[in-house]
DNA sequence: CTACGTTGCTTAATCGATTAAGCAAATAAA
DNA sequence: TTTATTTGCTTAATCGATTAAGCAACGTAG
C-alpha cells in the first residue's frame, strides 16, 4: 500500500524531459517559466501525488516555516483561544505551529525548548510555567538567533518582546468594584509572586487597598497554584479565620470556582455574605450559579498580536528590532457573584 | 548577540585538520575512530557550541526521530497523563514528540495531520475528535508509509493498531453496581453514538439493563458532547421528567460534575435521592462533595502501550505487522456519590 | 618474509530542493 | 540590420550530515 518511494522533483522532471530546476521554479510560479510548462508540471505533480520534501527545502533555505509555541497548559479557554488566533494569523503567512505544553513544570519547559530548537523552528512564542524562576534556558533561544516572543507570563529580565494585559490595573479595577459594593475585608487568593503577572496582581491589590484606605491584612493574602483544588483549600482556610473576609478576589477563575463550591457547600450566600471575583473570563464563569464576575484578558488580541510581532521580526530580517512591550487594558465583566 | 553562523561538522573538522566524515563518526562513537580523536572532537564541539543540524541528518537518514500526537484536548487528566507516559517511553528511545490538538474539530484534525506529515514525523499516534466521522484523512497517513496508532477514540474501519479500555464492559460494571444499590431507573448521559467508544458505552448500558431485566426507557438516554455545561443541561432535563431517574451514569466526569452541580443546586441528595457515576476518574471526582464514583481508564498504561506499539513498528521495519488491538479492563472506583 | 587482518582515517556520493549563473532563442529597440 | 532585452530553460553548486568504499600504515600469523 505504501509507495516504496515518494515522488521527487526529479521524477517529475524526467517524466517531462526538463530539468529539476525548471520543475522547482514552475511549482513556485517563477516568472521565467512559461505557462505551458507550469501547467504540465502541476498536472504531473498531481498525477504522481508529489509532496515536497520539507526537510530538503528547509535545509537549503535555512527556514522551516514552523513556529514553536510553549504554553503552561492548553486546558484553559484563555490559552486555547490565544493559540487559535495565533495559528490563524501565522497560517495566513505560511507558517505552521507546533504546540508544546510545560504543564507548569520547569523541567518540561526546558525540554520543550530543546525539542523546538532541535526541530529548527523559525521562532518561539512562549508563556512561562508557574515553576519557572531561572530563565537561562530562554537565553538559548536568543543565542540561536531566532525570535522569541513572550505572552501573558513574561519576564522583564529577558529583554524580549512581550504581549499581555495590565495585571496591576486589573487588580485596581476589581478592588474598586468591590469597595463600591461596600466590601471592607477583601481577601486575595493569588498566584506565586515569583511569576511576574501574579506579583503584579498582588501589588495592584495591595496598592488599591491603600488607595481606598483599607488596612492590609496578611492573613487575607495567600499564594497558591490557582487550580480548582487550590481554590477549595484556600477558601476553607479563609472561612476558618476568626475575622472572615466579606469578599474574595481570586487570581484565576478555576480558583474562584473552587472557592465558590466551598461557599455553596457551607451555605454561605454569594454575593450577600461574601462577594467573589475571578480572573480570566473562562466560559464556565457565566454558567455556574451564581455566575462569577471576572476579568477578560482579550485572549484573541493577545494571540493575534504575538503572531504579528513574530512576523514583524522575520520580515525585518537582521535589522535590530526595538523592544515591543504591548500591554492591553483588561475588562471587568460583572456577574451575579459580586452584584 | 546571535552568532551569525551555526558551527557545523566542517568547522570542527578544519579546526582539527581532519575530515568532516571523521568528525561525524567520532560524534557517533564509531569503533573505527581512535579514542584520542573522539576526545578531541568532543572537546572542540563543546568549545564551539556545536549543535547538529537536525534537518540535514533527517534528510540524509530519511528519519526525523519525531512522533506526532493528535489529541482532542489536553485539558483532561486522562489525555495529559497519556501524553506524559507516552513521551517518557519515546524519549527513552530517542524520539521527541510534537503534540497537536484537534479541539474536537474535524477540520482542525485534518490540518493537524497535514502539519505533522509536512514536518515529516516518523509516525503518528492519535485519538479522534468527537466530530470525526469521515476517516479518509487518516488514510493519508497510511499511504505515507509511516505507522499510525490510535488510542481511546479509535475506529474499526481504519484497520490500524489500537489501544483502549473495554468500554462495553465498563458500562456493565457500572450498571451492575447501581442495580446492586437498588436502582431501578438508571439514566445515561452519553456521548455521540458515532464515536465508537461512546456507542460501546451506550450498548453496554442497554445490554446490562436487559441482563438485569430492567426496562429500556429512551427518555433516560441522551447524547451530548459531555462537557460540564452539557451535564448541567441534560441533568436539568432529566429532572423535568414526570418519572425521574434514581441514578445517572454519565459517560464523562465533566458531565457528571455538571449533573452534580444541578442536583446540589436543587437540593436533591446524592446518593440518597439519586446516585451518580462518572467516567474517567479525573482528580476532581474525589475532591467534590459528594465525591463521584468513576471508572479509571489506566491512562498511564495506554500512553506507554501506544508508544511501545509505535516502537515495535519502527524496529520491525518494513515487515508487515499483525494488527494489535489492545483492550484493557477498566476499574470502577466507588465513592460517595453511589454509596 | 609474505599474506592477511585491523586500525584510523579520507574521498566522494547522497538525501531533495533551491538558486546563482549562464546560455540560446525569440522579441524588441535602434 | 544590428544591438539589447526578454523569455525559457539548463548546469552546477549548495544546504550539513551521513556512509559506502577505499587507502595507507601497522600488527600478526604462517
Amino acid at each position: 500500500m505504501a509507495n516504496k518511494k515518494r515522488t521527487t522533483l526529479k521524477d517529475i522532471a524526467s517524466k517531462l524531459n526538463i530539468s529539476p530546476a525548471a520543475v522547482s521554479k514552475a511549482m513556485h510560479n517563477d516568472s521565467r517559466i512559461s505557462d505551458k510548462t507550469k501547467r504540465a508540471v502541476k498536472r504531473v505533480a498531481k498525477e504522481l501525488d508529489y509532496q515536497p520534501n520539507h526537510l530538503a527545502s528547509a535545509l537549503r533555505k535555512g527556514k522551516t516555516n514552523l513556529v514553536g509555541v510553549i504554553v503552561p497548559r492548553t486546558n484553559s479557554n484563555f490559552f486555547s483561544s490565544v493559540l487559535e488566533n495565533m495559528e490563524a494569523v501565522l497560517n495566513k503567512a505560511g507558517y505552521n505551529i507546533i504546540i508544546t505544553q510545560s504543564n507548569e513544570s520547569f523541567e518540561k519547559e526546558c525540554k520543550n525548548i530543546d525539542t523546538l530548537l532541535y526541530t529548527q523552528v523559525d521562532g518561539i512564542i512562549a508563556s512561562m510555567a508557574n515553576e519557572t524562576v531561572d530563565v537561562s534556558h530562554y537565553e538559548k533561544i536568543k543565542s540561536n538567533g531566532i525570535p522569541l516572543i513572550l505572552f501573558d507570563r513574561g519576564e522583564n529580565d529577558l529583554n524580549v518582546d512581550y504581549v499581555g494585559i495590565n495585571d496591576y490595573d486589573s487588580s485596581h479595577v476589581i478592588v474598586e468594584h468591590l469597595v463600591e459594593k461596600g466590601c471592607k475585608r477583601i481577601a486575595h487568593i493569588g498566584g506565586y509572586r515569583r511569576t511576574r503577572i501574579f506579583n503584579n496582581r498582588i501589588r495592584g491589590y495591595v496598592d488599591a487597598l491603600k488607595k481606598n484606605k483599607l488596612p492590609i491584612d496578611d492573613t487575607l493574602i495567600v499564594e497558591c497554584s490557582l487550580t480548582l483544588e487550590d481554590g477549595r483549600i484556600e477558601m476553607e482556610k479563609l472561612l476558618q479565620l476568626k475575622n472572615r473576609p466579606d469578599a474574595v478576589y481570586a487570581a484565576s477563575d478555576n480558583a474562584a470556582l473552587g472557592a465558590l463550591q466551598i461557599l455553596n457547600e457551607n451555605r454561605i450566600h454569594v454575593p450577600n455574605d461574601i462577594r467573589l471575583v475571578g480572573f480570566g473570563n473562562e466560559p464556565f464563569t457565566s454558567l455556574v450559579s451564581p455566575s462569577i464576575t471576572s476579568i477578560d484578558q482579550h485572549s484573541k488580541d493577545i494571540g493575534r498580536i504575538a503572531a504579528e510581532t513574530f512576523l514583524n521580526h522575520v520580515s525585518k530580517g537582521e535589522i535590530k528590532q526595538s523592544l515591543n512591550k504591548i500591554i492591553l487594558d483588561a475588562e471587568l465583566i460583572v456577574r451575579d457573584s459580586s452584584k
